[in-house]
DNA sequence: AATCGTTGGAACGCAATCGTTCCGACGAAA
DNA sequence: TTTCGTCGGAACGATTGCGTTCCAACGATT
């Protein structure tokens, strides 16, 4: 009873008999503008199933809450990972590093996502391990920088490198992030001289 | 009609002829815990009132909406201010700042808020103004710090502050509330050693 | 002793969103 | 060609919080 679906609108076609790929991605798309406009705490699933293009059940078809669907949708993009800088100084390493950064940290959508993310995580715990996977892929390029410089002499081998991943990218991730400043290419590479001298003095 | 506050509890004694500022006190820091514990976005203000110990007309009567709460909450504490330190090197300047730093950061309360205090602002520019307010002050000290080092002759004149300003905080803040990890007083004082080191370099 | 306005508390109408269920339309696989 | 299950869409009961309004109880000021 109760439900009828008739005397609206037409009702465009649509419909098969297999799951489509794009509608999974245009979800997945569609979540990450939520998430980046409201935060995740206040993703509506209706809003994301309406920006697809979708139905909600399209959505409760493929996942059964939104934490797994969040799950899914950061494997999904986690999976464009890190290419690897590889030049010959450590400043010019840093650069790269720095450089790359930078691009992240650009991108609209990780402006707000990141930070909401952090927040997020600070309260439960809920999504730490989210955070975890994706902060281990970054951190071992670090420490792939360190470690050539370690071997080219650059660096003294007792290092403190807990000190040095503090070091790298906070002071760009505290320009763009928190205080919301653009970075020119030549401040950007004055701050990789200035991490070079750091790390130097951090034996 | 409709309303009868009758067949209830037998209702506690309250009310007087003029406002209480420890009630005000004590919806503050009922707000804050919220905040801390839900994010500001989804802050409820009745959970604020019950957890005061008071009604719901009491916010509403102090103030017009949770954006104007949430200001002069922020005013409230943001009077408890900032002493200066004042140590004989530059190196010591910067420990002196760390320290009162890492106080900060290690506080339940500032580690959940500050957080979502950025993520609320990268999505709305809602509370911009608050932050911009705190930062000043706290940028003001840091300021302070490069002018007496300048003075000592322990930096150069033409000294970089934009790079030093995003320098001095940021390893603290990206170890600590990034990164969720305690800090040691020696580890404290070697990040002041290093970054000393990073700032004569930024010339 | 009388006045006045705050007090805790309960209820209001409204708006969202949740997760679920149903539907007729449809197309790919068998 | 028939089967099968996904498609967009609409509705469901429940829950939550908003901002407002009313209340009787109360105590500081006058």
């Amino acid at each position: 009873m109760a439900h009828s679906s008739s005397n609206q609108q037409p009702q465009k076609p649509s419909g098969a008999a297999v799951q489509r790929p794009e509608l999974t991605q245009a979800l997945y798309r569609a979540f990450f503008d939520e998430w980046a406009e409201r935060g995740y705490a206040a993703i509506s699933l209706e809003r994301v199933a309406k920006k697809a293009g979708a139905g909600k059940a399209a959505i409760y078809r493929r996942w059964s809450s939104k934490r797994e669907f969040a799950n899914e949708a950061i494997e999904d993009v986690a999976l464009a990972v890190t290419p690897i800088p590889d030049e010959d100084s450590l400043e010019a390493d840093i650069a790269a590093f720095l450089r790359s950064l930078a691009i992240l940290f650009r991108h609209p959508q990780i402006r707000r996502i990141l930070p909401d993310l952090l927040a997020e995580r600070a309260r439960s715990d809920e999504l730490a391990s989210l955070l975890e996977t994706i902060a281990m892929a970054r951190r071992s390029r670090a420490k792939d920088l360190l470690d050539r410089a370690i071997a080219r002499d650059e660096l003294p081998v007792d290092l403190d490198r807990e000190l040095a991943l503090d070091l790298l990218p906070s002071p760009l991730y505290w320009r763009m992030i928190v205080n919301q400043r653009r970075i020119s290419l030549t401040e950007l590479h004055r701050q990789a001289h200035v991490l070079a001298m750091a790390l130097k003095a951090a034996g």
